[in-house]
DNA sequence: CCAATCACTTGTAAAATACAAGTCATGTCG
DNA sequence: CGACATGACTTGTATTTTACAAGTGATTGG
């Protein structure tokens, strides 16, 4: 269900770089392409990590958006990038990774309770 | 690196399962093809989470064990499992899950302490 | 010795992925 | 209001990866 090239990273970019839109996926990243996509956000979509819902104001825009399920992966998450820094090269910035050492249960709650609140 | 249907799977076996050689990961799981698995072990070892080594008492076998990079997955392996559990279906056992969850550091220490010792 | 075992490799079909281009509904601006 | 821009895709095709079936070669136990 998670086991692709894809799927990890856009559970990573909704839960830590508050992306929520198609465009914001394929911006910035390492470069998934477009059909990809689309199939990865149809599949999260469909297995109840993803949740998808209209733009208020812009018909065009869809947003999507970690459901319950999803952001109950945010302590592995958060142990795939503590091992990424501890064993490989990473993205993380240092206070981030600072944060999740220092106390992981807080760090955890601050991920929820800031997912909780985004409308 | 672990971005496949099958790595983590090798990984979760050895971790969790015991198994150690070529045939033991073949068995009894999810059905991997041959070449497959020999290119994922391939590939594990060589990003430095798996090590290969002889088996002094035959010598058509190799064995084949997590290195301290891979049993420093330990934690991101529990959480998944712990959050499968949550959200999914899981074969893990109920006495297994009950001690991942009542001590968390624990269990993790337990495993890093088996893996340490099994020579 | 000789059949069985172990760890693979090879060949080929099927499926997934990448890349380029196009579609279509909306939104923005003069 | 009309033309151009934007967002979220789809479609077509080449390339790569996976799956499945079969075979190879070095041991080993009897």
């Amino acid at each position: 269900m998670l086991g692709d090239t894809w799927s990890l990273l856009v559970v990573r970019d909704l839960m830590f770089k508050g992306k929520q839109t198609y465009k914001d996926f394929l911006q910035g990243g390492e470069g998934i392409a477009t059909n990809i996509l689309a199939d990865r956000l149809r599949k999260l979509e469909a297995a109840g990590i993803v949740e998808k819902r209209a733009d208020p104001s812009d018909a065009r825009r869809s947003i999507y958006r970690l459901s319950a399920k999803g952001i109950d992966l945010a302590p592995v998450m958060v142990e795939l990038v503590l091992w990424s820094a501890r064993n490989e090269a990473t993205d993380a910035p240092a206070p981030v990774l600072r944060a999740m050492r220092g106390d992981r249960d807080a760090f955890i709650a601050g991920v929820r309770e800031r997912w909780r609140t985004a409308l």
